[in-house]
DNA sequence: CTGAAAGCGCTAACAC
DNA sequence: GTGTTAGCGCTTTCAG
């Protein structure tokens, strides 16, 4: 940073003005290609690069977008940060990383970062707004979670339908006794799973006996205790569907250690498909969403509004696959 | 960004002189405590935030620092990113992620970020330089990897010593045909991880035999391939030393599907401690790094260059743990 | 303690 | 086509 050359160390040198340097490295049509060709040659010559903080002054852009989750520890966002970047980078953005871990204060302070000039969009995968504020008008892309009412874009699938499916897949195995271990409801994405399996149980004309569902928080060791109290019941299930793989990873090594075998005495389903599942033992059975083309789609749709393009609050479903895998198997019965 | 209250507009409102609200908003001491509250007042009601750009072409600096990894994708990184994007934030530093993919293009173009002053610092974790240019003056903390020569402060592990205990408690349960599956040797950590793997043999005095020592790619899928090539020899190990968990969760999974059980048959052990390794079938015998110290410390010794303190090129060494779990057991014999 | 004024390095009118 | 000039919004001398 110190003593790096600057444009008019350049013009100096080529003996023409700054404006001509600056267009010339801009590629305007308004140069002759021989000036351009000697400024470009000076650029390289001199190790010239622009300074990020007087062209993002100038043009009120920062070339950067926010992408902020919940917590950046989470392996299942990995996919789609990669899909982000690739996107962002191809169109010549950065991409800050926001964790906010719940915490209203830290939600606010990225919002706050796109009025400062930090980032010009953002990705918001948290599934929440600020409480404070009006944030409707900004460059906001939800992604993966929903924020119902926020007039904002959306990109995420269809997690009724895919839980729906999931469960569906239970039940033409021929189990009729299926739990299910939900996430934090009532947020929106573990309601929607769940809003799936009662769907799904209802359609196939089966109750839901009582205690049959668990509320977990989606880590490991929420789906081993909901899986201990499902098994404490006098009737337990022969099948659990659950809300996301981290829960049934837990679950099964509960079904493990009383000694249930799995897929033999109970059947488990997941839902994310994280890259581990296939290597688990059994490989389990899970609702696969296309993670990597969320990022890139999210950040499609966030270019699409930097270039001044749709303001329409565009909601993108992108399809679920359930993968079948050895976590699965008709009841014994 | 469009439209927001500038330093000048609460100047004017505070009937003050832009310098002082300037100075106000700074904590300076050279401000009455009765200006600055009101210019701070002013400053909530009218919700002005200070334009970054603005800031940064004036004090030559960004508040942003680079933690430039080879895939975003791979989840041994979070907790690392984790501590990184902490520790940065304390100390009011956001973090921009890079991606290299291994494409030296994309090395160099995230050195000159530092240049062109889009960040202050780096966190490189992909364990090399680019090959043309002079890298070693800048703010640059490598951390995970080595890189031999470069004179730039380390942190990381000491992966020989790590991977020589591993061994160690193979042989000490009795184990004395043990192989190991590298990385991609000669990389650094994947030799070093290897050095390890025969010191612990050549102390026991045990040989390594022929087609006992397998490369891999650190992969799930090349655990496998390698497993299957070490248990087509006519002399099979009884114990395996893979160089990193996912390779682990391969070999087991192949040593599953030829029949053999881990850790009856044979026993396991990995490296890295993925946070998956526990919930793994059998939970994963494997040496754990303190990936989030790791992240925390490379972002304090980046933050101590960045105050423009030592300039040292310090070395600093973080402790592993074995993690004995339920993949490694005395062999049958 | 406060104000006036000078830039940080760049882009974009506006002239010629 | 090219040069001149005026800022972008902020921090920081330098005077007072």
């Amino acid at each position: 940073m110190r003593d790096r050359p600057k444009i008019k160390d350049i013009a100096e040198k080529a003996g023409v003005s700054v404006a001509t340097v600056s267009r010339a490295l801009a590629a305007s049509t308004l140069v002759t290609a021989e000036t351009r060709q000697r400024v470009l040659d000076l650029a390289r010559e001199l190790d010239y690069r622009p300074n990020v903080s007087a062209r993002n002054l100038r043009t009120r852009r920062s070339m950067t977008v926010l992408m902020v989750v919940r917590d950046v520890g989470n392996p299942f966002y990995l996919d789609i940060l990669k899909g982000v970047e690739a996107t962002a980078r191809e169109a010549g953005y950065a991409v800050l990383m926001g964790n906010t871990e719940n915490d209203p204060a830290r939600e606010t302070e990225y919002f706050n970062m796109l009025r400062d000039g930090h980032a010009d969009g953002m990705i918001l995968m948290t599934g929440k707004l600020p409480s404070a504020g009006d944030w409707n008008h900004l460059p906001v892309v939800v992604a993966l979670e929903m924020i119902e009412g926020s007039g904002l874009p959306h990109v995420q699938v269809d997690n009724v339908a895919a839980a729906r499916g999931a469960v569906e897949h239970l039940i033409s195995l021929g189990h009729r006794r299926i739990a299910h271990i939900s996430g934090p409801v009532p947020e929106p994405m573990s309601v929607y799973r769940r809003e799936g399996f009662r769907l799904a149980m209802r359609d196939a004309g089966l109750t839901i006996p009582a205690g049959y569902e668990v509320r977990g928080d989606f880590l490991i060791e929420s789906g081993e205790e909901c899986c201990r109290s499902l098994f404490s019941l006098s009737d337990p299930p022969t099948a659990l569907f659950v809300a996301n793989d981290e829960m049934a990873y837990g679950a099964v090594h509960e079904l493990r250690r009383i000694g249930r075998d799995v897929p033999g005495d109970v059947s488990v389903v997941g839902f994310d498909d994280l890259y581990l599942s296939k290597a688990f033992y059994p490989p389990l059975t899970t609702v696969g969403q296309p993670r990597s083309e969320i990022g890139r789609t999210a950040m499609a749709v966030l270019l699409g509004i930097l270039a001044g393009g749709s303001e329409g609050a565009e909601t993108i479903v992108l399809p679920t696959v359930l993968k079948v895998r050895g976590s699965t198997a008709p009841p014994l019965i």
